[in-house]
DNA sequence: GAATAATGTCAGTAACTACTGACAGACATA
DNA sequence: TATGTCTGTCAGTAGTTACTGACATTATTC
């Protein structure tokens, strides 16, 4: 039991998220992934079988967290505009640590369906947890109470929205960047939501 | 001049633009965009000259729109929840309007670069017209004056965000759909920015 | 009815690509 | 040293696919 399966593992799963997240799946060859990882294409097949395979274990071994729900249950402080901010801190910190994996099951969500599903569960779990943060600060007063629900979705949309917006790094909004806008953003909904 | 000629390269464009939107570039062939289209492999190359400008010409012929700036120019009557509501609807009508080619060009970001950015506009322009709103509805003391462009930015993205999550309409939440998000949105944005 | 333009048919090419088999060399462990 | 595990090499297969050429067919126009 020497590691070196696993780092060859690795390697190969690495680079297959690089360049499938780059180029998309039919745009990349399992020699081209082969060989960025610096090994061979059959080395690459006798580890998963198949270009498809290959793909759904990068899924399997590289995407973390089912513990959002927990994350924040002890950092809230029932203080509106500072529990908004670690709120979405913490979704841009999940979206991005799998920015790449976001962007394949974006783009292959004919080949991976079930993969979407998979990755969806964060915002799914962020929305419930913001619904019933919400809620609860409504009944201690210190937040409007109707349609919580629905102020769970705008934050949450305009927060996707950003990070969607941000995925290719292409600069779309070349005056906008992440950071002022989070701080922005939060204190906007803050004065909405402030009874 | 018979329109034979243009009747047959329209049923190819269309025919590309559902299935690539459906499959992706690389994940549909030729020989099945002209049958879908009703016509031969033969006939979309004579039309055509290749693949990919054949997806050029789709992106040449069927994108509308930089006609956002005098649209609703007449349309505004200076009250804030009232103006949003007409501003995003006008939004998400442009966006479902050219769905498909939306969904294309984030996803063959790598085939099309210049696409993404001739799509962009549109956006580009109902932040400038946005924020030039927000300037003057602040002038008119019905605003707060705070910054109008990362306000106007927020509920962009808010917006861009729901449409993103609509458009592979694979139901990402359930209970939610886009009619009431967008009034809701209005009524949080309005209370928001109300001084 | 003849000329013209658009499309169909069919066979084929050249390039690519996922995937395999046989064999050999490297490296660790024992 | 011997053995097993992992990887490289190389040649090859079978399937796919963008794209072409030669010729026949249909529809339109004059």
């Amino acid at each position: 039991m020497d590691g070196r399966k696993q780092v060859t593992g690795d390697r190969l799963l690495l680079a297959a998220i690089d360049l499938i997240s780059a180029k998309g799946y039919n745009g990349v060859t399992t020699e081209e992934i082969a060989t960025t990882a610096g090994l061979t294409e059959k080395t690459l097949f006798r580890h998963f079988g198949t270009k498809l395979n290959l793909l759904e274990s990068a899924f399997e071994r590289f995407h973390y967290a089912e513990e959002m729900k927990i994350l924040f249950k002890e950092k809230l402080e029932w203080e509106l505009e500072a529990d908004l901010l670690t709120i979405c801190r913490a979704y841009h910190e999940i979206m991005n640590r799998d920015r790449k994996l976001v962007l394949i099951s974006l783009r292959e969500q004919v080949l991976l369906p079930e993969f979407k599903k998979r990755m969806h569960q964060h915002p799914l779990q962020l929305l419930d947890v913001l619904t019933n943060y919400f809620v609860e600060m409504g009944e201690r007063g210190r937040m409007i109470r109707a349609n919580p629900r629905m102020h769970a979705f705008t934050f949450m949309m305009a927060h996707f929205g950003a990070f969607i917006n941000d995925l290719d790094s292409g600069r779309n909004y070349p005056d906008i960047t992440l950071e002022p806008f989070i701080l922005e953003s939060v204190k906007l909904f803050a004065r909405a939501l402030t009874p």
